[in-house]
DNA sequence: GTGGCGTGGCTTTTT
DNA sequence: GCCACGCCAC
């Protein structure tokens, strides 16, 4: 093949790193230097120049959009589809490899994900059977402590108790029982998905050495968010003989606080020989103003690998500030500039630190017509309706899974009050069993009153019946909303809310037929699409009208846009008051970094003298990060 | 089973 | 100030 057509459009850097000899890679790539172009060519180059076959090769990423971009991107430049290659995110890969090898994983076939809300759920039912007080020992904290805990490798047998801490001890009872649950009920939640799979390889040998043979060749984007579980993985799954090839920019490591490690860069070039780092500097995205904003900025950070990015482009504008005298003030200052701005409105993009934020700029931007799109918040496979609905379903393929039947076995209401649901819980408990199988001993027992039981066998048979059903997807869905009574107990609660619940289930049935059409496996295709559901959160509108876009920093980061609103840049908003620390301050600056480098063209910057805060008027100083950017790159502007 | 009231907490978020 | 959640009373 004729691969000329890869290696033209790189950069001599670029260049380098793409047709780097077959070794351990790392590429050190600022922002807007290609990051994406690079992984994406290297792996095209590899499969063009035969260097390897794509069933050798496996690429992570950290989020569904980066691994489908990736993907999408690969093949265009390939003249054939890459057959075997492994793209996806660290836990859509390691949930494919439990779903293959479930016996050696110690999991049934029917496993089922728990996202973050039904883990929380689960763990506040555990609470209660536990007698445990919520006040003392807060399921969010035990959550947290339980993820950041997988997230390090550790289950709770790892954990050392003390004598002395009581809490702790406490903590990691509560662990041990929650891992316990989770077995029983067969689910799996997603820090479990990584733990899991990192435990199975290394407790099976042939299976590692299958996997450590199959993949030759390793590539990971945005490597500085990696925290010790996928380090670890990571390396195992590499071996002795793997090449890794890392993408990675220390500079915008912003997700410490869940975890990620950005040592784990210099981890990896100890832990592997003969590393070769590479750098992108050359920036093709922003202005040479709001590069050198960006790098004077980064540069008051002490712990950084260290990077000048540069770019032949335009000098481009100066960097707007405006001093608002309240939030309102400030989200009319923005309303008023993107009015002014001629281009496409999906171009121009607000970003703020924390969420809250968001609803100033709706309330204006709403005012003055203009569209715009928020993204965070609820998502769609995260909706009631649909976690109802999918609750039932799950039910229907593992009746063990006790989130599903807590959430399902009185919605909508049919008579199994607390009364009886207590009595399933005990029984359930004291048995070891699942609420399925406690159902049926409490039925079998006698010991429910005439109408309890009569209900609770009308609902086993519907779970049963549903099982059962031999139909399509889609068909099964519209049959579950009807015989469970669902559509009817949504449009109780009025018009208007039931109209959009029932949109939102149609799309639901719309989703699994497009599902069912792609997907090869008949008799799995149930499974299929719920491990979707839960691994792929869905977006929240799926519109992509030409819409001026609301969103956090945080989501910012791998978009571009011509122009950049970074609001509310005032100290204790931004950077955060609970974050001010030389440590976490550091990582703030990274997100003001990020943000700033979202720019193509213009970059505002806004802080206001007063924000109304927690029910109070608050006097705001502006950011340190706005001093902190040379004097001449900006123009301070008044507003008539 | 539901609706009303009181209390607490409140940074970022993917999977 | 707002929302979510728990508790209690009908």
């Amino acid at each position: 093949m004729d691969t000329s057509k890869l290696t033209k459009q790189l950069n001599k850097e670029q260049l380098t790193a793409v047709t780097a000899p077959l070794e351990h890679i790392l590429v050190l790539a600022g922002a807007g230097s290609g990051k994406t172009r690079c992984l994406t060519y290297r792996i095209a180059w590899l499969i063009a120049t035969d260097k390897t076959n794509p069933h050798n090769i496996l690429a992570v990423t950290f989020t569904n959009k980066a691994a489908n971009q990736m993907r999408f991107r690969i093949d265009n430049l390939l003249t054939e589809p890459a057959k075997g290659l492994w793209v996806g995110t660290f836990h859509g890969i390691t949930h494919r490899f439990l779903r293959t090898h479930w016996q050696a994983a110690n999991l049934s076939q029917s496993f089922q994900i728990l996202d973050s809300n039904d883990q929380l759920r689960s763990i506040k039912r555990l609470l209660k059977a536990l007698a445990v007080d919520e006040k003392v020992f807060p399921p969010k904290k035990i959550q947290n402590f339980i993820n950041t805990n997988k997230d390090e490798g550790l289950r709770a047998r790892n954990l050392t108790a003390d004598e002395n801490d009581l809490w702790l001890n406490q903590m990691i009872e509560i662990y041990q029982i929650y891992e316990e649950n989770c077995q029983r009920s067969d689910v799996v939640d997603f820090g479990e998905l990584l733990l899991r799979c990192y435990e199975t390889l290394r407790d099976n040998p042939q299976l590692l050495e299958y996997y450590q043979q199959r993949f030759q060749f390793i590539h990971v984007d945005e490597f500085q968010d990696t925290n010790n579980i996928q380090y670890k993985w990571l390396q195992l799954l590499a071996g002795q003989n793997s090449k890794l090839f890392v993408v990675f920019d220390d500079d915008q490591s912003i997700y410490a606080w869940r975890g990620a490690k950005i040592e784990n860069i210099q981890r990896l070039q100890h832990d592997f020989a003969n590393t070769k780092l590479i750098r992108l500097e050359q920036n093709y995205r922003s202005t040479s103003k709001i590069l050198t904003a960006a790098n004077v900025l980064i540069a008051n950070n002490t712990k950084r690998l260290g990077k000048n990015l540069w770019t032949n482009g335009a000098i481009g504008e100066p960097i707007v500030l405006y001093q608002a005298y309240s939030e309102v003030d400030e989200a009319w200052f923005v309303a008023e500039q993107i009015l002014a701005w001629q281009g496409s409105r999906k171009e121009v993009a607000i970003l703020y630190r924390t969420t809250a934020q968001s609803r100033q700029f709706e309330e204006i931007l709403l005012q003055k017509n203009i569209p715009y799109r928020i993204y965070g918040g609820l998502r769609f496979y995260e909706r009631l309706e649909i976690k109802d609905i999918l609750a039932y379903l799950r039910l229907s393929m593992n009746r063990n899974d006790d989130n599903a039947f807590e959430r399902v076995i009185n919605t909508p209401k049919r008579g199994i009050g607390e009364r009886t649901v207590v009595m399933l819980r005990g029984e359930a408990r004291q048995q070891n069993i699942s609420l399925w199988q406690a159902s049926n001993n409490i039925f079998a027992s006698g010991q429910l009153s005439k109408r309890a039981a009569n209900s609770l066998q009308n609902f086993m048979a519907l779970i049963e019946k549903l099982a059962n059903l031999e139909l399509p997807l889609q068909e099964k869905i519209e049959y579950a909303k009807m015989s469970t009574g669902l559509v009817e107990h949504y449009q109780k609660a009025g018009k208007e809310e039931a109209q959009g619940r029932l949109e939102n289930l149609e799309e639901l049935a719309n989703a699994a037929h497009q599902f069912e059409r792609q997907y090869n496996n008949a008799s799995s295709v149930l499974s299929g699409f719920l491990d979707h559901a839960a691994l792929e959160a869905g977006e929240k509108q799926s519109k992509s009208n030409d819409c001026v876009q609301l969103m956090t920093l945080h989501s910012a980061k791998g978009l571009e846009f011509e122009v950049v609103f970074l609001s509310g840049l005032e100290e204790d908003l931004f950077p955060h008051k609970n974050s001010l620390d030389d440590f976490n301050l550091e990582e703030e600056r990274r997100l003001c970094y990020v943000g700033i480098t979202r720019a193509r063209k213009l970059l505002y910057l806004c802080h206001s003298k007063s924000r109304f805060r927690y029910g109070e008027r608050n006097i705001c100083k502006p950011s340190r990060f706005i001093e902190e950017i040379p004097e001449e790159l900006i123009k301070k502007v008044r507003l008539a």
